[in-house]
DNA sequence: GCTAATCTGTACTTTATAGTCAAGATTACT
DNA sequence: AGTAATCTTGACTATAAAGTACAGATTAGC
């Protein structure tokens, strides 16, 4: 249950471009020593963006990355989805059924309800949160964080 | 943003071993045949929560797994540290910080806040559950769920 | 002491993820 | 048309996670 690597920079890519506007575009260059990993990377890191909906590419020269639609239309968990997949996916349970009681069937799992709990925590979050959101500092986006409905322990976020 | 594979064996595992109940115990061959893992790999699990302090083990002839303490005792968030780390780890930012703003110098970024406002959102549900509260089938694990102090989006938990 | 059942530790193989490389396709500009 | 800047793709290598193998250590019972 750790952030993968395409999470964290697939993310931290689409708020670069989204800091880019309306108008403006990225090259995978310009991406690339931003962030600190190579071209290839970066552009490895775009195209799964890309493929997801969230920017479009302009190819050529100045050509460059843009965001597909407004950021108050790219919901976050949307993009973790593509980037990382779910936390819980009930695949697994019915393919990594044991013998004995439990899990065996699939049916009456205390496990994987709690499972279904976290992903649902996590979702409270992520649905709720807009690219719009996150381009702006850090402070205001802890301001933001506390808005969330269901989420009242948050507040020893500093 | 996954369950490792260590995190769903080691969890049900740990749930086996606590249906065994005070004096009950279990061998690696049983919970080998239980999960339908080989034996080592049942053996691999078992070493991690019991180098975790979740459960014990005894040697020898009649021999097996134990709790290491009583079923309520046991944090299922501490249990998921064990197995699988956190989902955001700071030292991330500080390791693969870029050149350009936004994570630089790991100071005000929006991204992070909401990293961490999702690592709360888990923590409040595997803070709240003991192994205790998975000792119990599905159903009744639904309705403990939905009394976590802010999940109230929950409710579509059937 | 011997045996059978059990856990323990290290090293190994396999598979998935992370990250790289090189050749090709598109576009703006002249 | 030619060139330089750019994205696109598939295959490749490196590293981490998943899963296996095996020799060793411990204990109960005889
Ligand atoms: S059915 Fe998936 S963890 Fe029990
Ligand atoms: S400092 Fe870690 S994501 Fe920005």
């Amino acid at each position: 249950m750790k952030l993968s690597a395409n999470e964290e920079y697939g993310l931290r890519c689409l708020v670069r471009i989204g800091y880019a506007g309306e108008g403006g575009s990225l090259t995978i260059p310009e991406m690339s020593q931003a962030e600190g990993v190579s071209p290839a990377y970066a552009a490895k890191i775009l195209r799964v963006l890309r493929r997801g909906g969230f920017v479009k590419a302009a190819r050529g020269k100045d050509g460059g990355y843009t965001l597909a639609r407004p950021a108050e239309a790219i919901v976050i968990g949307d993009v973790m989805d593509v980037l990382g997949g779910r936390i819980f996916e009930s695949s697994f349970c019915d393919s990594h059924a044991g013998q004995a009681p439990i899990c065996t069937r699939s049916v009456d799992c205390s496990v994987r309800s709690l499972w279904r709990a976290v992903q649902v925590a996590v979702d409270q979050v992520l649905s709720k949160a807009t690219l719009r959101d996150l381009l702006q500092n850090e402070e205001e986006m802890n301001t933001w964080v506390r808005t969330i409905p269901g989420a009242k322990g948050l507040h020893f976020i500093q």
